[in-house]
DNA sequence: TATTGTTATACTCTATAACTATA
DNA sequence: TATAGTTATAGAGTATAACAATA
């Protein structure tokens, strides 16, 4: 059902078919992170502070996440109040300056990143139905597409 | 500075690398989608509309948009109206039931959305980096995968 | 004085419930 | 009676402005 109108140029035929998979073509497929948050009972933002957190660090500012999330320094106050009171961050004080509070995960913030990350990376059905070796084709230049971001 | 990880299974690695590309991963690259739609001053949720709305069609009933969309028929409304107030949308009667109403492109739709699909198929800078014949294999095998979807 | 994070507040996005018109 | 869309309303998500503590 995913329309095959190819262009001219390979490029523009890769990106849409990739737009496509993820679920951002007109296809209607469901896409894959908001359905995580959801199923984990995460918005898709407070998902995303998750997976930047790292198991075992020490933290991130919480300027730093709201930085990288687009997203105003008082709403990230908010979200990390909302994943504190489920346990699943805490706020540390920062050795070097005292303004500054640092998000770590929580063990059960581990546990639930873990099973989220496990559902995000879950090859979707077109993927696992392509050979071994377009698989792998396939990964390869693709691992090359994304090293090559500015 | 994408997190080259690999892990032993292709299927998964290629998938790690696709939401790596638009935005997903934890690579911090800005996703697209939301962007475009910001640009064009419109929610992600009234661009996909936008985007399923076929230029020179005669429209789709408001319950259908809403279904792909997964969101409530109310909220159908409320985008519908807004659409509707920047002259980019039409309500038309159903020729067979009176009850549904199906909603169109005006002439200055068609050119937003227009303007909108070429931005959101130019193919990232990652793709562009690829040699042609990268880029052929990689639309083939992204083709073949978004085709097998069930 | 400038910066990190918080509080109070308001605005936007989205859903639920009750309603109207048609089937 | 059931269905398509609308209206009224309430709840999430998110930002702006003013503020406290630290630099």
């Amino acid at each position: 059902m995913a329309s095959t109108k190819t262009s001219t140029d390979p490029a523009v035929d890769a990106w849409t078919a990739i737009l496509d998979l993820v679920g951002w073509g007109s296809s209607g497929r469901t896409p894959r992170f908001p359905t995580v948050a959801m199923e984990l009972d995460l918005s898709p933002k407070q998902l995303a502070v998750l997976w930047r957190l790292e198991p075992g660090g020490e933290g991130l500012p919480m300027g730093t996440i709201a930085a990288s999330l687009y997203c105003d320094a008082s709403y990230m106050t908010d979200m990390v109040d909302r994943l504190e009171q489920r346990e699943l961050t805490e706020r540390r004080p920062s050795p070097g300056d005292r303004r500054v509070k640092l998000v770590a995960l929580t063990e059960q913030g581990e546990q639930l990143r873990e099973r989220a990350l496990r559902m995000l990376y879950m090859p979707p059905p077109g993927i696992e139905a392509l050979s071994r070796e377009e698989q792998s084709t396939l990964a390869t230049l693709l691992a090359k597409a994304a090293a090559a971001e500015d």
